[in-house]
DNA sequence: TACATGACTATCC
DNA sequence: GGGATAGCCATGT
């Protein structure tokens, strides 16, 4: 079962609107904590991965990170491209433009 | 309860 | 600029 917390993570996930991008560090700050650790343990142990879009979670330095699902970090680019989210060598385009802000939110 | 690990981040040399 | 270390919180064993 889990717990109030990754609950809390994945729905921050859902969130984040296709083409965006976030990452650890604003999820934890978002839910004002600095568990960035703890918001990438939860983020990869999501039980509904396709439902919850946690390709669109980056590392701080715009790079792809990791990826716990089918593919691993080829899906993961896939999914981004598909987005709109251009990736080259393992790290986002235009990262800083495609980073999504939960506080400014898409509009 | 205690120890070890993790889809991380920032600092130091 | 690159490699290694410390800090952080939660989860699993």
């Amino acid at each position: 079962m889990a717990t109030e917390f990754q609950k809390r993570v994945w729905k921050t996930l859902e969130l984040i609107p296709e083409g965006r991008v976030t990452t650890y560090g604003a999820i934890a700050a978002y839910l004002d904590t600095k568990a960035v650790r703890a918001v990438g343990s939860a983020v990869g142990k999501n039980p509904k991965a396709p439902e919850v879009p946690c390709h669109r979670v980056v590392k701080a330095d715009g790079r792809l990170g990791n990826y716990s699902g089918k593919g691993g970090q080829t899906t993961k680019r896939r999914l981004l491209e598909n987005e709109g989210v251009m990736v080259k060598e393992g790290r986002i385009v235009a990262f800083e433009e495609h980073f999504f802000d939960f506080e400014k939110g898409d509009g």
